[in-house]
DNA sequence: AAAACGTGGAT
DNA sequence: TATCCAAGTTT
């Protein structure tokens, strides 16, 4: 990894930040970038969200971002630019929570903190035999005082949480672990009951809801788009996106409505509407199901309109949903 | 305390 | 195709 052996807490903090239920595979290059735009927490504080945000851009939990934007200010404020160095400290920090915190203490500070993520969970489950449900808070509660146990006897907390982290990824995998080769197999109370594969238990139940957002991609002469920052709290904070409406059920708007769509919104336009093409588009997350249409428009001119909107030239320093980045590349906007 | 928050790859 | 999973945190 890019950032292994490592002091430095800025970059061991961007680091789990970005690890933050995300693959190594999936952040390394996200990792590289931040950091070479953002190299201290100087240049991060004083950045604008927008930027940050695009540097986050597909990268997913957005909030990861702004927090990270948030935490640097206040560091700035609170402990003179410089990284605190107390877990108490650091887990104040916005977007930093147990594991981080932990983790975090212990990488950059040597301090004697147990991280307790889903690979440690899984860990322990199985070698401690304990098929509580690892998503709730007893069982965890449970799993980080054992660990705590085992810490009195720990001498390096780094080595260990680097340790039992990578042993959960590499071998005690989530499914078909081989076990015949682990070599923790002789104490492993799961393995002895035969119930490896049982372990660990979660329990969760995710209820997917089904959104139908059709968006207004409208493009004047001048090469001129129309976009707005989603700031409610939804999917996609911070980002950005074109004129959008949310329905019940999939629809097609004719031009009548489309037309009638920017009315309402008070934007104005010189010369008609017209349709181009309309994308269709499906997009999976974790607690819902997007079916976007996209409508390529086209009009003579987009005139001022009101505050919430950015009438925009080039797309390339705003932040777009996956969704919408792919049709950006697709049809070849000017994106850089 | 439970639900929401993204995305991409594996099963 | 559906579901699960990945170095979790916030509300």
């Amino acid at each position: 990894m890019p950032w292994s052996g490592i002091k430095n807490p800025y970059r061991i903090w961007i680091s789990e930040i970005i690890l933050q239920q995300t693959r190594v595979k999936q952040g390394w290059d996200y990792y590289l970038r931040f950091i070479e735009r953002f190299p201290d927490i100087c240049s991060l504080a004083s950045a604008n969200e927008d930027e940050v945000l695009k540097y986050w851009e597909g990268l997913g939990y957005y909030s990861r971002a702004r927090n990270l934007l948030k935490a640097a200010k206040q560091i700035e404020e609170l402990h003179g630019g410089k990284f605190p160095n107390t877990y108490a400290d650091i887990i104040s920090l916005p977007g930093i929570g147990p594991y981080t915190a932990a983790a975090i203490s212990s990488f950059a500070f040597g301090l004697s903190y147990p991280v307790l993520d889903g690979n440690v969970l899984r860990v322990i489950s199985r070698y401690t035999s304990n098929d509580g449900d690892i998503l709730s808070q007893s069982t965890k509660k449970e799993m980080l005082k054992y660990l705590q146990e085992v810490f009195k006897k720990v001498e390096d907390p780094a080595v260990f949480n680097q340790a039992i982290m990578n042993f959960g990824a590499m071998q005690c995998v989530p499914s078909s672990p081989e076990c015949g080769e682990c070599i923790m197999c002789k104490n492993c109370k799961a393995y002895e009951e035969g119930i490896v594969n049982m372990l660990p238990v979660k329990i969760k139940k995710i209820k997917k809801k089904k959104r139908y957002f059709s968006y207004f991609d409208l493009e004047d002469e001048a090469g001129n788009r129309l976009i707005f920052r989603r700031d409610k709290q939804d999917i996609w904070q911070g980002l950005y996106e074109f004129l959008m409406v949310e329905s019940k059920v999939l629809k097609t708007l004719s031009d009548a409505e489309i037309t009638k769509t920017f009315d309402e919104s008070q934007i104005k336009i010189k010369g008609k509407i017209t349709l181009t093409k309309v994308h269709e588009y499906k997009h999976q997350l974790t607690h819902q199901t997007i079916i976007a249409k996209v409508y390529a428009l086209k009009c003579k001119k987009i005139k001022e309109s009101g505050d919430e909107m950015l009438i925009a030239n080039s797309l390339s320093g705003y932040a777009f949903p996956r969704l919408l980045d792919l049709y950006l590349q697709e049809n070849k906007v000017n994106y850089d």
